[in-house]
DNA sequence: ACGACATTGTTGACCTCGACAACAATCCGC
DNA sequence: GCGGATTGTTGTCGAGGTCAACAATGTCGT
């Protein structure tokens, strides 16, 4: 009986002392006969997904992520940090909560956020004149001046989809998601 | 001089007995004139971010799964396992590689989300008759159920999206969708 | 037939991110 | 002036993505 006796790989490396015996199996016994396999390479069918938009949505907003994400990968920016950026540069003096909202983020995620930019010198927290419990935000020189290359590179990234998607599917698209 | 000198909340919890004096402060002294704030109700400035495909794509992928994982709370079934036993049930026999590759999940990634699935019953993994290697994935009856009652749900909630989005706008984008 | 190499499933470890809960400081309305 | 709401903050949990290492197995060239 081949097949399906191969967890015991790397028993007990490095993990803490006083574990168990490590559910070290893992994928059951499973003793049946045999089954057919895949008929190899023939394609998958992707069955209802078809008829999912979530699921190409999913599946394209992933690739443009790992797209923009390769592209600023120089400058050290993900697109959550650029989309804080660019919210700051245009709003100059709004608040965290304000800047939460908008990007659909949670506000205890956005100080965790905040405090990295802040450290990396691209952002500053000033207090508000009118509530002392507001931060105003805005972006240090250096900030600007990573936005404007972050802007530019991004920019180069939305260009390199329009012939991948196709122009008219691009801009339909781009036009029907803004309304939305 | 009111305003941030607000950190020092709940200093030293239930954390570990031994970690440094915590870098309390977080937010930097910060100590400059105010700035005028925000003008409060003024609809915040998207800035570039409206020339932005990902942006978008982004906030739809996130909205529509938040639909579907509240549709199908109940019977505790995610968007990534409903895909996973929709290809399963699509494609009886297939390996977990062609799985994982057809979804673009990491194969470290499905190991852990089958073994899940076995758990509660709902998938199996037979040994592959042609290859020792391979395993030949299934659904059990009580996944064919399952996925039976998962893909009514889903289909209320892909019907929920048409009003909500517009009935053409929908079949373009999926359309448009499937192509790429 | 044998050995180098690739594939498959698996585990361990790390990191990002979303979601909650709790809290101090502050503001607002009555 | 007091209760309740808002804002920023920290802690914690869990889901997922990523990467490295490994054993078992299969494949291919010679």
């Amino acid at each position: 009986m081949p097949a399906v006796k191969r967890a015991p790989t790397r028993a007990k490396a490095v993990g803490k002392p006083a574990k168990k015996p490590v559910k070290r199996p893992a994928a059951a016994p499973l003793r049946k006969r045999p089954l057919p396999t895949r008929v190899s390479a023939v394609a998958i069918d992707l069955g209802v997904l078809n008829d999912h938009l979530g699921y190409f949505v999913r599946r394209l907003q992933v690739w443009i992520f790992q797209d923009f994400i390769r592209r600023l990968s120089h400058i050290d920016i993900s697109p959550a940090q650029f989309s804080v950026l660019v919210i700051i540069g245009a709003n100059e003096g709004l608040s965290q909560s304000e800047l939460a909202a908008t990007l659909g983020i949670e506000r205890a995620r956005m100080v965790r956020m905040l405090h990295l930019l802040d450290r990396r010198g691209l952002t500053e927290r000033l207090p508000s004149s009118a509530d002392g419990r507001r931060h105003a935000l805005r972006l240090t020189r250096a900030g600007q001046t990573q936005l404007k290359q972050a802007k530019a590179l991004a920019a180069q990234h939305e260009a390199s989809l329009l012939p991948k998607l196709g122009p008219e599917r691009y801009r339909m698209m781009l036009e029907a998601l803004r309304e939305i």
